[in-house]
DNA sequence: GCGTTGACGAGGA
DNA sequence: GTCCTCGCCAACG
């Protein structure tokens, strides 16, 4: 893991996204140790589309629970199809209950703290 | 090695 | 409540 880079990091963090929950990328960033750095985990996820294995990038979205980076999928209505698929409702490119799906890397991985 | 980029966040008006 | 500005800091050219 010291070998990891900072995008590489936030890979493995997204990759733990469950099914059906999203976050956001200040809470990645803030996990790695870089909350400061939330805008690196929206670059990182850049190289996420030729990542292996496929990151699901569309679990990430701003704290907002805005789907900013729709437009950086293949087409920008992926990444909302593929929440709604997940049970995740997505209006006017923004997720419903947002605060309910969220997924806290902090609080669900804290088991081994 | 330097300047620009950028899928964000928080604070202020 | 919305809109604007500043800061963060690694990666890219």
């Amino acid at each position: 893991m010291d070998n990891a880079s900072f995008y590489e990091q936030v890979f493995q963090v997204v990759a733990l996204i469950p099914n059906g929950r999203v976050t956001s990328y200040g809470v990645i960033a803030a996990y790695l140790g870089a909350k400061s750095s939330s805008r690196m985990v929206g670059y990182a996820m850049n190289d996420a589309v030729k990542a292996m294995p496929p990151i699901p990038a569309h679990r990430v979205v701003n704290r907002n629970g805005l789907l900013t980076g729709k437009f950086h999928f293949s087409t920008p209505t992926k990444m909302q199809e593929l929440l709604e698929a997940e049970g995740v409702k997505v209006i006017d490119d923004k997720i419903v209950n947002f605060k309910k799906f969220f997924w806290d890397p902090s609080v669900e991985l804290d088991l081994e703290r």
